[in-house]
DNA sequence: GTCTATATGTTGATAGAC
DNA sequence: GTCTATCAACATATAGAC
């Protein structure tokens, strides 16, 4: 490997890392460039800009994770048995496995995740790329649940994708709100734990069904 | 109201429109001042400081939702029957309201969840500061399934959440994922879905019963 | 209280030496 | 390819006139 490619690697690790942590907003080419003891002009000069920078980081990210799941699900369509319980594992399994690994994935899954959420209009372009992995999903609900309305799917596909945002970002508000009761260590417990209430929220009965059984006390 | 009032009122009206649009850290006293209208030292001589006006509109707001979750959470208990559909209601209810009412409302519910979002150390001590609310929901919740143990509760209850941020700060993206067939814009309808989605979740059996009852294909 | 003018620092990007 | 030096634009905050 060149020196090139080596510092042009090195770069996007050390970036990542500190987008992940501090917001995409709140990082400056000199703070990549000094944690990285690289040149100031390295940025400028392999990625054209700090934008460019960001956008390098964000399609590799982007497409590893969509493969991810990607593979899963076709391995679990392949084997035929499709249940919805394993269908929504390999959705939630990959970011949450990459979140409780290592530092570095931890820190990927971060900077997704905290990708998504810019106004940056280059970024919300490329995030419109990688929809078709969710229809992918939302079609093979559909063929498990093929009682639910599309847009019902799309409802609660949408809702299982929150759960997985804020348990990435935000886990940080549910020890301080359990008081340290509730862990994050252990990726099984937690992985069967957002699994039951996605399951859940997604195998309910459809609206249609439920109000030809209204219950009494309404 | 005096003129001093007058402004500095409508210095945070501007303010909290422009973070809830463009994220905290983009945007700078210039544009605040200019978009108001008054002096560029304005919003140093009422608030000390940009992040002194964030911290005062965080505040207001922050007490805001507070008091209309606790308010609808009293009245639901003093009424006798709080079962966990109009619990999760009181909970969810008044975000979704104000994101579906007028621009101004709309804006100040995404103001909060950027805020939340935020890294910046004197927030994340202030949110802290709000947490009883959701603890007295937590105890509620209990109330009405005491079989569930504590840190169950805290997960569910997290999770609750976590559609409400999505749903009120990335709800484009469901558009998009759709194709347009879920629209946001029938506060009822929606309510009704995330509310579905987040009773099923929360009301679920607690895990060891689920254990104690195996499914044949597992 | 409101304004102008300004102090002081940081930003992203680049030109040109090596 | 890497570095230094530097630019122009932007930021926050404040001192002092009115």
């Amino acid at each position: 490997m060149s020196k090139a490619q080596d510092t042009r690697a090195h770069v996007m690790a050390t970036a990542e890392r500190l987008f992940a942590r501090h917001g995409l907003s709140n990082v400056s080419v000199r703070q990549i460039t000094a944690e990285a003891r690289v040149n100031l002009a390295a940025i400028n000069y392999h990625f054209g800009s700090r934008d460019g920078l960001a956008m390098a980081i964000f399609r590799r990210r982007a497409s590893e994770l969509a493969r991810d799941r990607l593979d899963r699900l076709r391995k679990l369509e392949a084997d035929g048995g499709a249940d919805l319980r394993a269908i929504l594992g390999a959705l939630l399994g990959p970011p949450l496995e990459w979140c409780c690994g290592g530092e570095e994935s931890r820190d990927a899954v971060r900077f997704l995740i905290h990708a998504r959420g810019e106004r940056h209009p280059e970024i919300r372009r490329l995030i419109n790329t990688h929809l078709d992995v969710l229809l992918r999903f939302a079609a093979s609900i559909a063929r498990v649940r093929p009682d639910l309305p599309e847009d019902e799917i799309y409802w609660r596909l949408f809702f299982t994708l929150a759960l997985e945002h804020d348990l990435c970002s935000e886990s940080e508000r549910l020890v301080n709100l359990s008081g340290g009761a509730c862990r994050r260590d252990d990726l099984e417990a937690v992985l069967d734990r957002v699994r039951d209430f996605a399951v859940a929220g997604v195998d309910s009965p459809a609206r249609a069904q439920r109000d030809a059984q209204p219950r009494a006390a309404q």
